[in-house]
RNA sequence: GCGGGUGUAGUUCAAUGGUAGAACGUCAGCUUCCCAAGCUGAUAGUGCGAGUUCGAUUCUCGUCACCCGCUCCA
């Protein structure tokens, strides 16, 4: 086994030999923390994608889906509180050149000494080096990416990428619960990219200026809050490890209040041990109770009402949002790190060599079958290839017959392929086949006619 | 963005101021081939740009990317 922090270049290197995630830009040196998926990669996403809006939409009779734009109105964000919240002046000090964030060092400041500081900054000492007065003038970083509408670049076109995709369900609140007659407690899910202009992207996928995202705001009524949001915590947890991670490798972390985002009640992070240098425990989905905020906000900016008229009670409230959203790239990254595994199976002397396997849950894994002749002779091939072409019709099957049957095992361990079906030369006589099993490596003889049925079986959900 | 490190085939690594090697992979062929088998052949690289030099992959500068730290959070 690898040691973890080997784990993520063995990661890497996977990718990019098998086709996962490329560099973006390749050709040209590459872009900064910026990834392409392959031809393995976009099935995987995809896979991932598929299963969160099973579980958290179609799956579900109280949620609904939606599909807002990237760019939307600039008051948008104005209201949304993205514009000034978004902003985070940095400062660095001149003889460590480390960075800060401004506005900490002042309330750290004044925490300690329970006035604020005369002179801004000059008062303040560097928390690494210790020297007073050599930090530069705040230099304001907004994480909003901006773009320009119309054939001209002035401030009247000016339009920013969505930093979430939350914005878009609120102030589609209203025609959503229109038209699907939705009654509160309901959600709204969400799949789409982001944008964050973010100063220190980085750890490969983990963090990007260009992202996916998988939100889903549930609205509910004030008062009932707290006990959804432990249900979504709940849920969300048992999302993961039903798709196979190792419970050992998930956590709950509790945001502090002073860290919480500017919309926030109460943040609780699903946490996976990546093991990165910067940290063991890294984010991979933020559930958080936005109180009424965004309703309330975009009523009072837009002019119009947000609130929510109970028939029964009679009872006119805005409601109260909790909102569990996931990346999808680093769910991407975690489901392969967790998969990861290099164990031992024996090779034609039955000496045991290194395999290299990723134990995908089979609705994860890009590839369901592979359809392997044991021999390029002997008219094996034609036969495999019609047995692909018709498991194709319901999963994705590749089919192999170059090289030795050893590796192309192999090769389908590394992708993570559930299944191999081996037609030999007795499948010409018995008309029947071997398949064999990605964890177990245990083989069954299976009938041509009846091996639609089996795999219909264990690839339940695929 | 700032500081430190790194940059050689698809991958993992060698080597050198004077024709850049290996292993694995990939591809083709042979082999009744069930767990990275064997044999034959092929494939492909000094991130990019400039400078110094008779000559640079090697030295210098710039740039781009990756890793580590500051910051951030899906």
């Amino acid at each position: 086994m690898a040691r973890r922090n080997d784990r993520i270049e063995a990661i890497v290197s996977l990718s990019k030999r098998r086709g996962f995630v490329f560099p973006s830009s390749d050709i040209y040196g590459g872009l900064r923390a910026s990834w392409d998926y392959g031809p393995l990669g976009v099935e995987m996403k995809n896979n991932i994608k598929g299963q969160w809006w099973h579980a958290m939409v179609t799956g579900r009779e109280d949620v609904v889906g939606l599909d807002s734009s990237v760019i939307l109105a600039r008051e948008v964000w104005e209201a949304s509180g993205h514009i000034t919240e978004f902003v985070d002046p940095l400062t660095e000090c001149q003889s460590c050149h480390r960075r800060f964030r401004a506005d900490h060092l002042i309330e750290a400041y004044e925490e300690k000494h329970s006035h604020p500081p005369e002179n801004g900054l000059a008062d303040i000492a560097c928390p690494h080096c210790g020297t007073r007065g050599a930090f530069t003038e705040p230099r304001m970083f907004n994480g909003l990416l901006r773009t320009f509408l119309g054939a001209t670049e002035d401030e009247s076109g000016l339009a920013y990428l969505r930093p979430e995709t939350a914005q878009g369900i609120f102030i589609n609140f209203r025609n959503v619960l229109q038209t699907s007659r939705k009654k509160v407690p309901f959600g709204i899910g969400q799949i789409g990219k982001s944008f964050r202009n973010e100063i220190t992207p980085g750890n490969f996928i983990f963090r990007t200026r260009e992202f996916e995202q998988m939100e889903m705001e549930f609205f509910v009524k004030p008062g009932t809050d707290e006990e959804w949001h432990e249900y979504w915590i709940n849920n969300r947890l048992a999302w993961y490890t039903d798709l196979g991670v190792q419970r050992e490798n998930l956590r709950l972390y509790e945001h502090p209040a002073d860290k919480r985002s500017h919309y926030s009640k109460r943040t609780v992070d699903i946490e996976y041990h990546y093991e990165f240098a910067g940290g063991e425990w890294g984010e991979l989905e933020g559930i958080a109770n936005r109180t009424d905020y965004d309703l309330t906000v975009h009523a009072k900016h837009s002019g119009q009402d947000l609130s929510y008229l109970d028939q029964d009670s009679g009872e006119r409230y805005v409601p109260y949002v909790i909102e569990p959203a996931a990346g999808v790239d680093r769910s991407m990254l975690m489901f392969l790190m967790d998969a990861y595994a290099e164990d031992e199976a024996p090779d034609a002397k039955g000496k045991l060599e290194k395999r290299t396997v990723l134990r995908l849950d089979p609705r994860l894994a890009p590839v369901k079958a592979a359809v392997l002749p044991l021999s390029r002779n002997a008219d094996l091939s034609p036969k495999a290839r019609d047995l692909a072409a018709q498991l194709r019709k319901r999963w994705n099957t590749e089919f192999d017959d170059a090289s030795a049957i050893g590796r192309r095992y192999r090769r389908q361990d590394e992708i993570g392929t559930p299944f191999c079906v081996t037609v030999d030369f007795d499948t010409l006589n018995d008309q029947a086949v071997t398949v064999r099993e990605r964890d177990s490596m245990k083989q069954e003889r299976i009938s041509i006619d009846k091996i639609e049925g089996y795999l219909s079986e264990r690839l339940n959900g695929c």
